[in-house]
DNA sequence: TCCCACTTGCTGACGCGTCAACAATAATTT
DNA sequence: AAATTATTGTTGACGCGTCAGCAAGTGGGA
């Protein structure tokens, strides 16, 4: 209440440059997956936590709080990733209801065969430039942050309640 | 090459902490907008560097670049902002190939009832929660990676020329 | 057992962002 | 000056993500 209206120029500085990060990074890694192997940014998000768990298979529901992506989108993304035979669903034992996500041949060796590039590209654009300080204090702020909006936060969680960024009804 | 295949567990945890924090931070700072406001994230960044301008106006070149969009995303989403009557454009006096876009009455009002909302929301959910060396440490490994990347970089830049974002040829 | 509320996943419609192609103009070369 | 090349902005098609709504199933209590 009390706070000054604005930023001074310090924060505005480092804020601007932490807009831009976020816009540049993630298009700069997406864009070397991509170019080396085919994969979406996407494709690769899915399949990181299939690759991570026993069989290649995750239940729908679990892979969608695993990377904060609500039931619809993870639906169709799959439905997209199916076609392209890199995943298949199949029926879920203990709930009738579920819908088991498993990765196939050609998805295991498709993550198998862009991870090391995209690890690789991960250390040059980022860890390479910090040192073991820097790495250690940006862990404790980010884990600061973000459980900070994980616990107050009533307004967007996307991990599972459908609760939903409001966007505009814009056009006419 | 002869780096170790996988990071670190400590380099994993802070990846995917930044990972999880770059999604969720922006949504819902933008939640908080649209929700008081009416207006996008988008549309919001699209007024932010209008209203810092001389007469609310801006080559739609330079507002390009400003906000790291191509011209085809801001063409698009600048006639939707027309409709709904926050900008116009108009022609430009030293170019004619060129566009004019500025900001209307509604827009100028719409970013000043936004702008401090937006302010203490970004407070609330970064600043309050860091320390001032915490910021100025953030500040130096921001810069640091953000400029290798815009240095060394001819594979997605987005400033300016068109270079893209390689996105999978996906369906069927 | 029969409700009733909740969860899970899918679908269709629709807005947004990207891409390729184009027209108009400007800048550079010859 | 004429021809060539580059830049600027727009457009239409299309893929992706969100939303609302639905069908099917689960679980708890009366």
């Amino acid at each position: 209440m009390a706070k000054p209206r604005w930023l001074d120029e310090r924060d505005a500085h480092m804020w601007r440059t932490w807009l831009r990060l976020n816009q540049k990074l993630p298009s700069v890694l997406e864009a070397q997956i991509s170019r080396d192997t085919g994969l979406s940014g996407a494709d690769y998000a899915v399949l990181v936590p299939l690759s991570e768990s026993p069989d290649g298979m995750l239940r729908a529901r679990e892979l969608g709080r695993e990377i904060l992506w609500d039931r619809s989108r993870l639906s169709h993304h799959v439905s997209r990733m199916e076609r392209r035979g890199l995943v298949v669903r199949q029926e879920c034992a203990e709930d009738a209801r579920g819908a088991m996500v498993r990765m196939t041949e050609a998805g295991r060796a498709a993550i198998k065969g862009a991870a090391p590039g995209h690890v690789a590209a991960t250390r040059r654009y980022f860890f390479d430039l910090l040192s073991d300080e820097e790495v250690d204090m940006l862990a404790a702020v980010f884990d600061r942050v973000l459980s900070n909006i994980e616990r107050g936060d009533r307004s967007d969680p996307r991990g599972d309640r459908d609760g939903p960024i409001v966007r505009q009804k814009t056009t006419r």
